[in-house]
DNA sequence: TGATTTATTTCGGCGTCCAAAAAAATGTTG
DNA sequence: CAACATTTTTTTGGACGCCGAAATAAATCA
């Protein structure tokens, strides 16, 4: 159904594109701004005047740019965002612990710190108040007001649920269904969203480069545990409550091997670390712990081994392969992204599984749908996902609290107005 | 990335606003419209005038509707869609034939038609200008006259592409990437679009019911095939190419039964007729012809058996619900839908199938997530898929033709500006 | 008949975009 | 170095669309 539209739609909408454009493409002369936007030269002295006076965005010196200095004519005075408009915090929790990053308005970081943390013994009602005394001391520490920062975003390894705002399960954490997003708000005052970090991934991906990503995209986490992010029509699909996707927990065989969720044959039980781990190890799904966390230097050693030409390692990555090639033909079937992207640490052992995904694709779809699907691993990085974080968080500012121009403090706590 | 916006945007939008109002509401009076719509009784009433000069709508006498004479005050005018604003054409093809649907601008039928057509003989090639001849025979028996058919939508059993606008594969065919919308533009030059009709069944669902089929809806179509309508935030996902979901491709057991497509293990070598008539018949793979269509009347023979207590055919119908029901949670692993609804005559087994369907998901999916899906089989009607088709050719001419106020004759072909 | 009620239209104002003209700031050239 | 050329930015005036308020229209009620 359409919506109504009126000459407000109009600014909130004009004044959200200037500063996406700014935000993507870095510093802007106004007569570019208004080639790359579409908008008139009027327009973009109008525009950009508003945002200057509120403080959104202002000129810059280029000092010797000699590409520009050379050519004749007035000239070109460029604008940007003003990196202390506000600050905003992204948060990744993972089970390697949690990890801080304030940055400014610009999106550069000012400072990143990682907690220790031990996030799997700390009970439910716990986390909330911890994590706030931590952000608090952290930002102390480092000299940022608290109150300049103005969105928090959150992004977790495991199910999160965006409606709730809590943790419904995570690796890391014993706990389960742990509110993050109402202590957060409530102790700090500051606006905060939870997500689920393959979706942030998705996020960063889209930034980087919007014509590759941006169609429809499957971006696939491979690590502890088994992530899928989608990105359909060049937005991030979180479902109704945020929790799309629980690929990892996807049935492959039914009555399979044991997963981490208690139920049995899941994509997550052959090809997350432990699966590939506990194949190789040849045990019974019985006798094999499958909450350990398995360590890096052990997965290494069992990739070399299968380098080595050991046949049970080989074996238990050409399973894990199999697996999760049968779960990309499974989406594939329901979605028909026009890319498939693998990340993550697992992929470190991606030339060990490759076969084993390209044969069980072959038997698990069609090959007309199969031809037209590109693949693609990208060399994973860690900072892939506070990135997206920030991505996130900050398009949020741009759209729906700068672009609307309003002056006071009105301010949305998760759909909420609070004066 | 967000648009430029104007004082056309602005008008289009409202005028689209209107016009599917009105398709939704049914007459209404200009303050009624205002109040579903947010606009102002005077913009109601400058939007209104214009598309009353532009024969897009009219008045209407509202005779003795007692309801409404009763009170005191001015009394409203109606204003509805004017049904001879244009006419649009639905085609549905399928293995039971092909079905013409004549409507006008208001969505009333003027003339619904079934072609007798081989469509399984016929060459890739000839099924475009077949067709068209068709339409033209039936438009001038029917005293349609052709000019004022303004757009053709066509639903189509199995797979379409809607770039290419060719039938990729069908059940009702032989043949193989049939070009459709090509030849129903050039020859009959009015614009045309093919999709799938499980689509398009989700397509009526939403105008049905808005609330409740609006979030995230997964439609599951069962009949000769198993199809799949996947509806996400509201509108009806069909993916790039417009091949979204081949959910009867999807596999359910590597190395299973052998599937129409020529693999083995699809959902719908279960689950399908043809699956569960193998299974009943307790036949193999290699001697079974899967190509062969299933009378209806020995479905419903199996039918029958199954509810007398017959172990075999309960056992076939148990295997296909399982086989569904595994489907139907990796679709919620994948995407988390709000609401699965089941349709098609394939539902009408349903009583056999619903406990290994409950079964099946609660070996296949965390209760977590299953729990927050809503199950529902709707009694399925044929006139489903020609009336989704209406609704996406109509939504399409309120929003993108007339919404746009364009005088002259511009008008869209799959994209290219033709005058 | 006049008061009351409700629906619709008219009018003037406002906000936004935009085309065209003007202004600004610099390079080029005789 | 002054006039001209070029490019960017701002200003101006007009158009379009929505909206609030007032006016008008068309009925019922008393």
């Amino acid at each position: 159904m359409l919506k109504k539209a009126n000459s407000d739609l109009v600014r909130r909408q004009n004044r959200g594109l200037v500063l996406e454009t700014l935000r993507q493409h870095g510093a802007l002369a106004r007569i570019n701004l208004g080639l790359q936007t579409g908008l008139s030269p009027a327009s973009i002295t109008s525009i950009s005047g508003q945002l200057i006076d509120e403080g959104l965005i202002h000129t810059i010196e280029v000092g010797d740019d000699a590409a520009l200095q050379t050519k004749r004519g007035r000239p070109q005075t460029m604008l940007a965002l003003n990196p202390q408009a506000t600050n905003v915090l992204a948060i990744a929790i993972s089970v390697d612990g949690v990890e801080l990053v304030f940055a400014d308005f610009s999106g550069a970081t000012r400072e990143a710190i990682k907690l220790r943390l031990d996030t799997y013994a700390i009970s439910k009602n716990d986390f909330g108040p911890h994590i706030v005394h931590e952000i608090k001391a952290t930002a102390k520490k480092l000299g940022i007001e608290i109150a300049t920062v103005k969105r928090i975003g959150v992004a977790v390894q495991g199910v999160a649920d965006s409606i709730t705002g809590e943790i419904s399960w995570s690796p890391a954490f014993r706990a389960r269904d742990i509110p993050v997003v109402r202590p957060l708000e409530r102790l700090l005052g500051i606006p905060c969203t939870i997500a689920n970090n393959a979706n942030m991934i998705a996020e960063a991906l889209i930034s980087m480069d919007r014509t590759k990503y941006g169609g429809t995209t499957a971006v696939i986490f491979m690590g502890h545990g088994i992530g899928l992010g989608l990105i359909l029509n060049g937005t991030v699909f979180s479902g109704v409550s945020g929790r799309a996707a629980e690929f990892g927990h996807m049935n492959h065989i039914p009555d399979g091997p044991l997963c981490r969720c208690g139920r049995f044959g899941c994509l997550e039980a052959f090809s997350a670390d432990y699966g590939i781990m506990r194949m190789a190890n040849g045990r019974h799904a019985t006798d094999f712990d499958v909450h350990a966390a398995v360590q890096e230097s052990a997965m290494r050693e069992l990739e070399q081994a299968a380098e080595d030409g050991d046949k049970v390692a080989m074996n238990a990555f050409a399973r894990a392969g199999e697996a999760l090639g049968f779960g990309i033909a499974r989406l594939i079937a329901i979605i028909n992204p026009q890319r498939v992207v693998l990340a993550g640490p697992g992929t470190r052992a991606y030339p060990l599984i490759k076969d084993s995904i390209g044969e069980a694709l072959r038997r698990g779809i069609v090959h007309d749908l199969r031809k037209n699907v590109e693949f693609e691993v990208v060399s994973y990085d860690k900072d892939m996902i506070t990135t997206g974080t920030l991505v996130e968080t900050l398009r949020h500012m741009d759209r729906d609290v700068f672009a609307t121009g309003q002056k006071g403090s009105i301010v949305e706590f998760s759909g909420r107005k609070i004066a």
